[in-house]
DNA sequence: GCTATGCTTCGAACCGGTTCGCATGATCGG
DNA sequence: CCGATCATGCGAACCGGTTCGAAGCATAGC
């Protein structure tokens, strides 16, 4: 392997002066300059990783912590994962992945050995175990998700409580005053995915500010179970003419429940979601709902994160806390309800 | 930050004296090496990364080149890249997620600047254009989809052929004898998609053998156009009553589609797809299906791959083409077809 | 003519590990 | 009691970059 001593013995100049001339951190005379970086070309010269690494102290890679719950909905999580490696890589860095259950240890291991410049966290619950170790590392971090306690990392997430407002907003607007909001299942909750009542709580007080009918139900997060819960539940509330989905896999399954219950949408029932667009294609989901901008959340996080690598803002700069604005993406699902 | 020297400072050890202590590679005093772990924990020593890599010229990285493309179906590509991720981890390597669309050039970076100690590619194609710059690297590599050269690089697969035999003869056993088989789009064959082609062809000469019709399409991997042609495809030929399918986004569109016609399987219709268990509970999915088994897969490419780079298997070994025999999973969507 | 200045380039140190050769002292056998 | 053997630990070199201080040299200014 050719190293940057072959460069420049092959130039006829210092090992220091050909990295100069790569790196133009320095002045170099134009004509070592080219001559350098024309033997380092025809000698294929890539420079080594790890010894640029250490160094520089910067690796050049992002670490992007994301946990593949079995409760949760796994390609909704591939939006996130593509926002954060595209942008990432637009910017100059690679993308290790970690998808290891045990979250603190990886995290613990990545930053204190230096493999990562800066680290993302996706799925980032009320009272998250990892934040603390992110706090104890040398490295920024950057969440998708919204924590209890924000302090010393910058977060990004959909503002869920606008989210709530907005579905419950919507269908009053049309007429509706019997609802039904289906969440993540009770133990995404418990296990501190604050998004689940953030939502769900706005969506309460603003139904109960309208004066209209809301009950909310938890529901499986995989088949075949969300599917039979959807069913029971829509036989158990023929009243209700809204259905707001704060869950993937809810919607995803519902049309097999609809047809299954030879009811469709708007005409019997008024559906908005949750999802991205993207995840409204890739499962063929006909429903309205409040995008929720996997992609540019990704984004966002890795753009700020490397702001802070790159100590464009001061370390001490007060870390921000962004929410995206809940759009909801009109699919043709809600309509006034039939009259009685 | 903590390093060896410090370490071995606190212990009263020499730096050479504390790597032994901790790695074990030379004999070392009881009392000495307990010394020095004590210390090493106290102190929270990491060794770090960069440093390690460049001594060893090990990374204890492994580098995934998965890409998105946009005529395939990503949800189906993360159960791969899950497999990959957890199996390296078990062996004590990270992931290092590529998604450029440049397929080549970052497989030329990772590999050149030694950030990586080997390879897995996703997604290859019959005449892949990373292969070339894979044979040329310095670390080896293992590949999940059969390419038409194999030569040099470790290649794990689903038996495509015999999927395709096993799909018609399923059906055929139960007495249909006419069938149609849905593939990926004619853009994914174009592009070197081989699995497409070897299913269809081995499908296609089973039928002939047995003497039944079978009809082949390639149709879109996305909504809302494969909805719409499978919708047309149906419409078009009411005699078929065996439905094969090579193409996940259609699996997935199918069961609107089906409500749509007023079919339901395996009444109306006998149905067959291919793709893996975990994916159908995702997207409650009630088709039989042969298993495509990408977790296996991953595993068994991460393992091969650990294989080389730690010098298990010698360099020269002959590479490896291994296929996984195909599965089909009962779901009770085929049954035999209804008199005429 | 001599010094100040600026432009180039070089050499050496450093980042933080690993590994090899050798020195030291203890143990053992004869 | 002496030389061989062994266990143990040390120092130095090395991996391949980056970066700092200083040197060499030409030019400009006085």
């Amino acid at each position: 392997m050719v190293n940057i001593g072959d460069v420049a013995r092959a130039a006829g100049v210092a090992r220091s002066t050909a990295s100069y001339a790569m790196s133009g951190k320095r002045a170099v005379s134009d004509e070592v300059r080219r001559r350098v970086q024309q033997v380092a070309l025809e000698l294929g010269y890539t420079p080594n990783a790890g010894a640029r690494a250490l160094a520089t102290s910067r690796a050049m890679v992002i670490g992007l912590l994301a946990q593949f719950l079995p409760d949760e909905f796994a390609p909704a999580m591939l939006q996130y994962i593509q926002g954060v490696t595209n942008t990432a890589r637009d910017l100059g860095y690679d993308i290790l992945l970690s998808s290891d259950a045990n979250g603190t240890a990886a995290l613990k291991r990545l930053t204190d050995s230096r493999m990562v410049d800066g680290v993302v966290l996706l799925n980032v619950a009320e009272d998250d175990e990892r934040l603390p170790v992110l706090r104890a590392a040398a490295q920024p971090g950057a969440l998708v998700g919204l924590p209890g306690d924000c302090t010393g990392v910058d977060v990004f997430d959909l503002d869920f409580e606008e989210a709530g407002r907005v579905m419950v907003e919507h269908l009053v607007a049309l007429g509706h005053r019997e609802l039904i909001l289906v969440s993540q299942p009770q133990h995404v909750v418990e296990r501190g995915g604050a998004y689940v009542w953030r939502l769900q709580n706005a969506a309460v007080e603003t139904a109960a500010q309208r004066g209209v009918r809301l009950r909310t139900v938890h529901a499986a997060a995989a088949q075949p179970d969300i599917g039979r819960e959807l069913h029971a539940l829509l036989g158990a509330n023929p009243e209700a003419t809204g259905l707001l989905l704060n869950n993937e896999a809810a919607a995803a399954a519902l049309p097999t429940v609809l047809h299954e219950r030879r009811l469709s949408a708007p005409a019997d029932l008024s559906v908005v979601g949750r999802y991205s667009d993207e995840f409204a294609r890739t499962f063929s989901l006909p429903y309205s709902s409040i995008e929720s901008a996997p992609d540019r959340l990704g984004r966002m996080a890795v753009r700020q994160l490397v702001r802070r690598i790159e100590k464009e803002i001061a370390d001490d700069a007060p870390n921000v806390v962004r929410f995206v604005a809940p759009e909801l993406v009109d699919r043709g699902s809600t309509a006034p309800p039939r009259p009685a």
